[in-house]
DNA sequence: TTGATGACCTGAG
DNA sequence: ACTCAGGCCATCA
């Protein structure tokens, strides 16, 4: 059991979840996008954010808690990662919650990318 | 303290 | 447009 996955949040975490709580369902956001909103390049170390998130939608029904790290995509505009995985049923299904709010997804590709893309503006 | 680990990014070919 | 080796950084054992 590790202690990033019961109560305890890195400094990191912190700002990066408090940040993505921000990005509107239909919207996706950035690992490098998440990076810049708190002045970092540690895009590695956001995916390890991702990777222990204890709030995740499918798991968390508190409004407050969760943590929407399914629009979390990578800068390419591809789907990057999900639940530790980089292909097979996690990513299906995350591009299924994605479709789900409105955001399209062909051949693990973010359809108008640029328009779907959500940026930070408070900088 | 040192070395290992990743849901990444970038540049070169 | 796609692949891949290298680079990066916070975390963890």
């Amino acid at each position: 059991m590790r202690y990033t996955e019961s109560t305890f949040m890195t400094p990191l975490q912190k700002q990066i979840y408090a940040r993505l709580k921000t990005v509107p369902a239909g919207r996706v956001t950035t690992y490098k996008e998440l990076a810049r909103a708190v002045g970092s390049t540690a895009y590695r170390a956001i995916g390890q954010c991702m990777r222990n998130n204890p709030y995740p939608y499918m798991s968390c029904d508190i409004p407050s808690l969760r943590v929407p790290c399914h629009r979390v995509v990578a800068s390419n505009g591809t789907i990057g990662g999900f639940m530790g995985k980089t292909a097979g049923a996690e990513i299906e299904q995350k591009i299924s919650m994605l479709k789900s709010e409105g955001v399209g997804v062909v051949d693990n590709r973010i359809q108008k990318f640029k328009t779907a893309l959500y940026i930070f503006s408070d900088l």
